[in-house]
DNA sequence: GCTATTATTGTAAGCGCTTACATTTATAAA
DNA sequence: TTTATAAATGTAAGCGCTTACAATAATAGC
């Protein structure tokens, strides 16, 4: 017995009259050990509290059954639903999630990918195709195969040719602006997460530009405003937005994402504009709230979950040695609600 | 070499001239070591790429530097906040968290626990007051330091005496419910998170009929219902209550947390009822948008920020062998907002 | 300069498991 | 039966690190 009182494999085959090659099979692979013996060394292991040791079983076996995700936030609840999706994946397979936040710091991305990778995950999960090349570098090297999620580079020129599993942020933010084009806005104004260090933002508000200029419209300077994502900023801007002169206001705002549509939508209200009256307000991610708002909050419905179980199940795929699509992308799909409607003659 | 081709601690020994011992020296206690023979070794260790194999110094050290984490769910944004606190205050002291979800399921949360302890974690977090005897008697069977978080008995008969740093639920809800009582309410229903294997849920309900009580009021069977945390069921629960006979439909309605009013407060709303003119509406964890809402929602503001940190500084502590407080209370603050209103005349 | 200390470095024994490989036992074929 | 083959165990060599303890080098006291 250990001098930390737990109980160890050699302890349990002492106990059991057997080697601890047998114990450990019982444990692995009990298929390979006759029924007699293998209930034997059972009751042991259940006799003793026998728990495993997951370090000395990943030195021997340089296997963790451990996944390391790293994504930017908690806080937004589109990436707590996706880490919670991976979790479930995970713990059905005998796996653990190890996880790190970055706080929207690619800097810290790296140092938060190598504590992972020195905790010996088998795979890691990331958001986003951008990441410093050490990054990349690091997780090739120690052959950790990882997989990006929240994005799908469509663009056949792309450079990014890791595996991904995610949805083109451009052509979805493309989509909801055309919805709006076609109800007949030609002002618009945007509310962007902050770009930096994000290639998601970006992607969006490229999404936009994107469209309106398929229309020969453009988006001025000031009528693109980066904020964080929460309520609060969302507000903000759509004050700054509406404050504008009456004859440059916008009369269709595209939002970053869901919870600085709600931010903008309440502020609109909150200065007398009808929305979608007076103004349209698109968001992006349809939080679980969006549809029961009133009105429902028209928006990108993005597959938080399914990208979740699928990054999860690609990994897992991986460290079995199974084959598994390395590149899906996932639709998206515009809920059509009330916060959309077309401009008022003016 | 490896033959995975990843550095050894033996090989950046080698590369450098000296012994393992002194390898492993200049990564954990620099001090130990010569300047110059530290540099050296540091340009080893930098050129050749080394990174630590966690698994080894957890087995030779029996220390993993990791910290598990057991929660209900993900989806709830007032974990998710929690769980982004705890995990930005480990990365900080170097250590890593593990992420296990036990979906509101105590059995399920005895076998995450367990799959954590074999990973090796040096602490754990746990959520509630309320355990399997014999998740508590793994976690002090194998010395794990842990800490519940999330409640506070009060009640100094109270048979947990575990590590916990929370808030009194029972309080919390009793002062909103009081707050309630002195606006002249006398017809109260109650929408309940799911109290099935969770604590806080009942100890919320307590709150609600012991402040009742006090007043000599009473709360009917069926003005208490039980629901999952959405806002789709803070809307059924509603216009259940809404929908009954006009004599005994509550003026106020009390909900488990802030999504579940939310959901009540909009399907209020939808029925013709004006918040909080029709009737009154309180939550529970204060929301970031809750205050945000029109009108604001009254609600218990919970400190989950500090109660994430709390709980990882205590472990941190315990696993350093520094003395911490091992029960802590935090306040809770009732958010009197717009929702809530003296009932009309009737 | 010499001994007593103290600061550095090296030696080597594990930490608790997995897993080739060897050995033994059971089963099948002849 | 006997022998060939398969199935079930055991043996023991690490996995890559930490850390007592031993050995050596540096510094101080006299």
């Amino acid at each position: 017995m250990n001098k930390t009182g737990t109980p160890s494999l050699q302890d349990i085959a002492t106990a059991a009259g057997v080697s601890t090659a047998t114990v450990s099979r019982v444990l692995n692979s009990p298929g390979d050990v006759r029924a007699q013996l293998r209930e034997r060394v059972e009751a042991q292991i259940i006799g003793l509290g026998y728990v495993r040791h997951g370090a000395a079983r990943a030195l021997a076996s340089s296997r963790s059954h451990t996944v390391g995700a790293v994504i930017p936030t908690l806080e937004s609840a589109i990436f707590a639903t996706g880490v919670n999706a991976i979790e479930n994946h995970l713990t059905r397979a005998g796996f653990t999630l190890l996880l790190a936040v970055t706080n929207y710091d690619l800097d810290h991305e790296f140092s938060q990918v190598q504590a992972l990778i020195e905790r010996g995950v088998d795979g890691m999960i990331l958001v986003g195709q951008e990441h410093r090349p050490e990054t990349i570098a690091l997780l090739e090297r120690q052959r950790c195969p990882f997989v990006t999620t929240w994005t799908y580079a469509a663009d056949a020129a792309n450079p990014y040719i890791w595996p991904c599993i995610g949805f083109d942020n451009v052509q979805a933010t493309r989509n909801i602006t055309d919805h709006l084009l076609d109800l007949g806005h030609v002002k618009f104004a945007a509310i962007a997460g902050i770009t930096t260090d994000n290639d998601r933002a970006r992607e969006r508000i490229a999404g936009v530009t994107g469209a309106l200029q398929a229309r020969g419209l453009t988006l001025p300077g000031t009528l693109l405003i980066e904020k964080p994502y929460d309520v609060g900023a969302g507000r903000d801007a759509c004050r700054t937005l509406m404050s504008t002169d009456p004859k440059d206001r916008p009369t269709a705002i595209i939002c970053g994402n869901d919870v600085l549509a709600i931010g903008a939508m309440l502020e609109a209200r909150h200065l007398g504009f009808d929305v979608p009256g007076g103004v349209s307000i698109v968001g992006f991610d349809d939080l679980p709230l969006s549809e029961h708002l009133q009105p429902g909050l028209t928006t990108v419905h993005v597959p938080s979950r399914r990208m979740g179980e699928g990054a999860a199940r690609y990994i897992l795929d991986c460290i079995a040695g199974r084959e598994s699509p390395s590149r899906i992308e996932l639709p998206t799909e515009i809920m059509i609600r009330g916060t959309t409607a077309a401009p008022r003659r003016s």
